[in-house]
DNA sequence: GCCGTTTTCGGCCCGACTGTTTTCAGTCG
């Protein structure tokens, strides 16, 4: 069992007991331990049996390092298969309907023995729901509704969609005469893949408490929206059409640092703020941080002074996800994080000669004028039948053309001959390596089998890494956001012999990508492999969507130099050839 | 159920919005 699987099955029963109306504080430990398993670099099967390893975990104490230990054993949780045989697997999915939460849930199985997303619709439209308490005609109406769009949406949004629509909405705020700045907040702020909801806060003169009515009229009339949620006094929440819930914020500019650090989240790293404000007598809101005795302000206007206030430097938002950034602030040790200008090359790109859209020379001047200083072109090899790959002898020639357009350059960037491999199943690579020789970088992927065991898949991967020709291995998870599942892959074992061999591992920044996950990039930092980033840009206008993926880095706690091409193109090369 | 500059018991984050109330419970972020 892996610790996503566990920490679901911990999260689950939190849910558990809280429809069977148990101590919310009790609760509350099995969630924290459920993101404690999910954060963890360590993989828990393997130290499972040490319980004082378990126990080195913060929010893991003796009850839950013994729940761990069942499930290992077991494959599964008692107190979770106690409670859903009671109520029924169908209670977690209507706990995921919008306005249903665990007592809701408790009341419709009390009353109505609802317990699933289908019987609730059929209850509703058999009116068996009338007449219970907290259960008035609105009520029901939003239970339809919510049930509605919980078949209609997919859940999250990729970031580069929520940040379009964040564009967009923003642009139309900006034209009520009151409001002078809008910021995304929430999940889309912290760069994280994919964002649940949209947050946006709003100031400016019409946003103050008694002018603000005007301007949530204002929101409120937002072309393409789909549905009001709701609307008060400082708060427009909608639906767009593709489903997408927005939530702007009207508040007032004395407030805003406030708002913004409250908004941004994550919610771990508020509480945790939070529990830090009152140990030194003051309580913070997302209107100030004030003092408890006599509630005197004492920072609101800028997230700088909030943090300062307690003690702390501010912090980038891609680190609020309290995993030490809390700490490391008030010891004011934040790490300086890796910046979209940090990276001097491109190492992932495709041309016409594969499935990309524009020529070596076009990708070339794209980079150039991105403030690049070098691009490996990599185009796929023969495998990849479907979109044209090359086979030797297309190969040599690409190589051919590359050393030319290098020249014809003449530094302004520095273009290098590479190619993405593909993986076949037995972990054999599709090309000779009398081509692979020639080559500057080699990226060795997984294009193929789905279908292959976590097993089957980590010897095919390990043995490719074994070729001395391979450099990087590329994206190592096969996620595709939001598409399907990735393969299993043992990551751990996976990234110890890459960093054994010297091998980098590619972070894949496209955001349908987005490959490694934070945890991903984390140990692979702290079992000491390289990490490369690239764009797999199939057109020159793509490059910059290098963005997107240099927030992951940034969410794994990672500095310049802990990712190869933000070296120079020469000590790049090097870097990469200290392979024997 | 976890945790400790509050340390082995007694705490555990905070406010807005909604709908159904007639002073508040539930949900959300």
């Amino acid at each position: 069992m892996d610790n996503r699987t566990m920490s679901r099955l911990l999260a689950e029963t939190a849910d558990l007991i809280e429809i069977d109306g148990g101590d919310s504080f009790r609760i509350r430990s099995y969630r924290r331990a459920a993101e404690a398993v999910e954060q963890t670099t360590v993989d828990l099967m393997t130290v499972v049996g040490d319980t004082s390893r378990l126990l080195e975990i913060d929010g893991i104490g003796k009850g839950m390092a013994a729940k761990l230990q069942t499930m290992a054993a077991t494959g599964t949780l008692p107190q979770r298969d106690e409670l859903l045989a009671r109520y029924g697997a169908g209670v977690l999915e209507l706990l995921k309907l919008p306005g249903m939460g665990p007592k809701t849930v408790a009341l419709l199985w009390d009353a109505a023995r609802v317990a699933s997303v289908d019987q609730l619709a059929a209850a509703i439209e058999a009116g068996r729901l009338t007449g219970l308490p907290r259960m008035g005609a609105k009520q029901i109406e939003k239970l339809r509704k919510g049930i509605e769009d919980y078949q209609r949406s997919a859940g999250r949004f990729r970031i580069d969609v929520a940040e379009e629509a964040a564009r967009q909405v923003s642009a139309y705020l900006l034209k009520f005469p009151g409001i002078q700045k809008v910021t995304p907040a929430g999940s889309l702020r912290r760069g994280r893949e994919t964002v649940g909801d949209l947050d946006l806060l709003a100031t400016g003169p019409g946003c103050a408490p008694d002018r603000a009515a005007a301007a949530a009229e204002y929101v409120a009339s937002c072309p393409g929206i789909h549905d009001i949620i709701a609307k008060g006094e400082n708060k427009v929440s909608f639906h767009t059409a593709d489903g997408l819930q927005v939530d702007v914020r009207l508040l007032p500019a004395e407030s805003y640092g406030a708002a913004l650090q409250y908004f941004t989240g994550s919610k771990a790293h508020n509480v945790s703020l939070r529990q830090r404000a009152l140990k030194i007598g003051y309580t913070l809101s997302e209107w100030a941080l004030a003092r408890l005795d006599d509630g005197a302000i004492v920072a609101a206007a800028t997230e700088e002074e909030i943090y300062a206030a307690l003690g702390m430097d501010w912090m980038p938002p891609e680190l609020r996800e309290n995993l030490g950034e809390i700490e490391a602030a008030a010891r004011h040790e934040l790490p300086r994080l890796i910046e979209r200008g940090d990276i001097r090359g491109d190492l992932h790109m495709h041309t016409t000669a594969s499935d990309g859209r524009n020529s070596i020379r076009e990708m070339a001047e794209a980079a150039a004028a991105c403030g690049y200083k070098y691009i490996a072109i990599t185009d796929h090899s023969k495998n990849m039948a479907m979109v044209h790959g090359l086979d030797e002898k297309r190969a040599l020639e690409e190589i051919q053309r590359i050393r030319e357009l290098d020249k014809q350059m003449e530094g302004r960037v520095r273009v290098f001959a590479g190619v993405e491999l593909d993986i076949l199943p037995d972990g054999r690579l599709d090309l000779d390596d009398e081509v692979l020789a020639q080559m500057d970088m080699v990226i060795a992927s997984v294009h193929s089998r789905f279908d292959q065991s976590r097993e089957e898949m980590t010897v095919r991967v390990l043995k490719a890494l074994e070729n001395p020709y391979v450099r990087v291995l590329g994206h190592p998870t096969g996620r595709l956001l939001l598409r399907r599942e990735p393969f299993a892959l043992d990551m751990g074992a996976v990234l110890r012999r890459a960093a054994e061999l010297g091998v980098a591992v590619e972070h894949n920044a496209a955001p349908e990508r987005l490959d490694l996950c934070d945890r991903d990039l984390r140990l692979a930092k702290e079992l000491g492999c390289p990490i490369i980033i690239g764009s797999d840009s199939h057109d020159s206008g793509n490059l910059g969507k290098m963005d997107y993926g240099v927030r992951q880095l940034r969410r794994a706690w990672l500095a310049p130099e802990d990712v190869l091409n933000t070296r120079s193109a020469k000590a790049f090369l090097a870097a990469l050839r200290k392979r024997p």
